[in-house]
DNA sequence: CTTATTGTATTAACCGCTTAGTACAATAAG
DNA sequence: CTTATTGTACTAAGCGGTTAATACAATAAG
């Protein structure tokens, strides 16, 4: 597990969405059991009230439910994990999107950076791109 | 001028990312002169401690330097300025990446989405996706 | 020279996040 | 039944970001 809190934002925040991306890429499976809330705090190195925190923003989005003293447990329900997964590809997207533009990026200017960063290796037709570098 | 601060991360560090912002993208030309740091505080609805407390940030990053009392001067260094355009979007589309990828999102899924959210009336050949949705 | 504007510094107060420590109710496990 | 584990609640303290109010030095403008 990351844990990683270089941000500035509040890390009962960065927890939420660190447990949302790994409910949503499968890696906390539907309707498996979560560690307890000491162990999380352990595990992420927080005090386990901050993570008590975040654990209530999840229960309150209905992504996780408690059951009292048996654990807390990843929902079944197929239909909001589709909807979590989704709402938040598509929140990514729009917010990387809107960020070049704000640089003055065009379209494709766009584009050909992402395809850049995902295939070094393709050349494409811009200049005479003859070197590939590592670094 | 925006000035959303809608995110959770401290403002002072927001307002440092939006004169960036429109340092490298050319809203605020090289050697242009910045509004007084209390006319930009009244403009963005801060106090002005908590703007003064950006422009220091960007004075310590060279972007902008302060003349005692004419007021305040986005750089004219034209390197400096272009290393700040490269960096941003380096930046922004390595987390871009780095965000689906965790999401269990392949290059190609990644570029498809990018593709779809910027041009969305070419179809591509991936299904038989005959129809376009406005929302 | 006089005045207004600018950047800058300082102090105090408030608030939300975080940690720390403790305690309780419910129940699965023994 | 007894015990350990779990979720949950509460209080207190510390810290950093934000606002507020004020003051000063330097200089462009008059």
């Amino acid at each position: 597990m990351a844990w990683n809190f270089n941000d500035n934002t509040p890390i009962y925040l960065q927890i939420v969405n660190t447990l949302k991306r790994n409910i949503a890429s499968g890696a906390y499976p539907p309707g498996s059991r979560l560690p307890s809330v000491r162990d999380l705090a352990l595990e992420a190195g927080v005090n386990p009230n901050t993570m008590q925190r975040a654990l209530s923003e999840l229960e309150r989005s209905g992504l996780v439910n408690s059951q009292r003293t048996a654990g807390r447990f990843i929902t079944e329900d197929a239909d909001a994990l589709l909807d979590l997964r989704k709402s938040m590809s598509e929140e990514i997207v729009s917010e990387f999107i809107a960020r070049l533009r704000d640089l003055g990026m065009s379209g494709e200017q766009i584009l050909d950076t992402v395809r850049d960063k995902i295939s070094p290796n393709t050349v494409r037709d811009e200049n005479s791109n003859e070197h590939k570098e590592e670094t």
